[in-house]
DNA sequence: GATCATGAATACACCTGGTATAGTAATATT
DNA sequence: AATATTACTATACCAGGTGTATTCATGATC
C-alpha cells in the first residue's frame, strides 16, 4: 500500500533520501556539462561523466534514459512554462495572442533563464557539430509541440481540430527553431539568436489569421 | 593519377563492380523494410537484416552509416525534386508559389511515388513507436529543410535573408510534418494524412505573405 | 592475355550506449 | 527496534558502430 500522508507542512518537503537523489541528479547534469564542453560530446563517454561524479554507469542510467537526454533537463521546466501560460490567458484572449505569449515566454525563458548553468547555450553549441544531439533535441521539440497543439485544442476546440492544432503550433515552433539554428550557424551571437527567434515567430504567428480562410 | 575518361556512352554506365554495389544495397534496404515490417524497428538487429541479406554486419555499415539510414534512402531524391522545382520556377515566379510549388510536389511525390517498395509508408509507422527513428527522421527533415531555404535565398537574395528563409521554410515544413503525424497518430488513411499536409501547408504559406509588415 | 591497381566485401577485434539482475546499504515507516 | 523502500553498486550482457588487415572480383594498362 502507498502512504505519503506525512504532514512535513502545506508543502512535501523532499527528506534526505529525495534530496541526495537530486544532489546526485545534479552533479551528473554538471559534470556532463562541464566535460561535453571541455572535451566534447562525442569524445566523453557516460562512462566517463559517472566517473568523474564518483557514480557508476549504471547509475546514470537510472537518472537519464539516454546520454542525450542528461541535457536536455530544463526542457520540461519550459514546456511547463508554456502549458501554463494557455491555461491562464486560454480561452478568454483571442488564439493568436496566447500562442504569442506563450512562445514569447518559451524564447524569453531560453535567453535570460540560462544564466545559472548555460544548459541552453551548451546545447545549441553541440547540437551543431553532434547529430544525435541534434536529433534527440530535435524530437524534444517536437513531442514538446504536441503538447502545446493539445493545450491549444482543447482551450479553442470549435476554432481547431487536432490536425489543425498540430499544424499552426507546428509551424511556429518549425519557424522559430530554423531561425535559431540558421542564427547559429552564422556565427551571430545569443542576443541576434534571440530577435531572430522572435521575428521568425511573428511572421509565423500570421498562419494563425490565415485559418478560415484557405485558398489552394 | 586519376583517369575515368572510358567514352561508354554520353552517360556513364555502371559497369558491373558498381552493379554489384547498387545490388546488394537493394538487398539491403529491401531486406530491412520487411523484417522491419514484419517484426519491428527494434526488435530487428543490424545482424540479423545482414544476416538475411547475407552480407556481413560490416557492409550493412559501409553502406548506411546508421541503423535509421537505410530508412532514408528515397530522402535524398525528394530533396533534388524540390530543389529542381525551385531551380526551374526560381525567381521569375513569385515566392510563395514558387514554395507553393516544391511542396505540394514533396507531398504528392511521398503519396504517389511511394508504390514501389511503401517506404515513406513504413517509415511514418516506425516513426511512431520508435523513438530513434523519430529522432533520425526529423533530423533529416532537419537538413533537407535547411537545403531547400538556403536555394531560395540564393534565388530571392533581396527578400531573403538567410535567416528569414530559414524561418519561412521552416515554419511551412513544420507546419506539414506536425499536421502529418497528428493525422497519422489520430489513426487516419494515407488518403487524410495527404490531405492534412496540403491543408496545412497551404495555411503556412500565408507566413510569406507577412514577411514585409512584421507586426510584433 | 598477363599484370597491376582499385575497391567492395569479409573476418575479427574492439569500443560505447544501454539493459538485466542480483545484491548492499541507507533511509523512511510501523 | 523491526521492517519495507529505494538509491546505488557490481557485474555480465546485448546491440550499434568503427578500425584494420585481408580477400577477391573487377577494370585499366601493357
Amino acid at each position: 500500500m502507498i502512504r505519503m500522508h506525512y504532514a512535513r507542512g502545506v508543502v512535501e518537503e523532499p527528506g534526505r533520501r529525495e534530496r541526495k537523489k537530486q544532489q546526485t541528479r545534479r552533479a551528473l547534469i554538471e559534470t556532463a556539462a562541464r566535460l561535453f564542453g571541455e572535451r566534447g560530446y562525442d569524445a566523453t563517454s557516460v562512462a566517463d561523466v559517472a566517473e568523474a561524479a564518483d557514480v557508476t554507469k549504471r547509475t546514470f542510467f537510472l537518472h537519464f534514459a539516454t546520454k542525450e537526454d542528461v541535457l536536455l533537463s530544463d526542457g520540461p521546466a519550459r514546456v511547463e512554462l508554456a502549458l501554463r501560460v494557455i491555461g491562464e490567458q486560454a480561452p478568454q484572449a483571442p488564439l493568436r495572442e496566447v500562442l504569442a505569449e506563450a512562445v514569447h515566454a518559451m524564447i524569453a525563458d531560453t535567453a535570460s533563464g540560462d544564466l545559472p548553468n548555460g544548459m541552453a547555450a551548451l546545447r545549441a553549441r553541440l547540437m551543431v557539430d553532434s547529430p544525435a544531439v541534434q536529433a534527440r533535441v530535435l524530437r524534444a521539440v517536437f513531442t514538446a509541440q504536441a503538447r502545446i497543439a493539445e493545450a491549444l485544442r482543447g482551450a479553442y476546440p470549435e476554432t481547431l481540430d487536432r490536425v489543425t492544432a498540430a499544424g499552426v503550433v507546428g509551424a511556429v515552433v518549425g519557424a522559430v527553431c530554423a531561425a535559431a539554428i540558421a542564427s547559429l550557424e552564422n556565427g551571430e551571437g545569443p542576443e541576434a539568436v534571440s530577435e531572430a527567434m522572435r521575428r521568425a515567430a511573428a511572421i509565423a504567428l500570421h498562419t494563425v489569421d490565415a485559418l478560415g480562410a484557405e485558398s489552394d
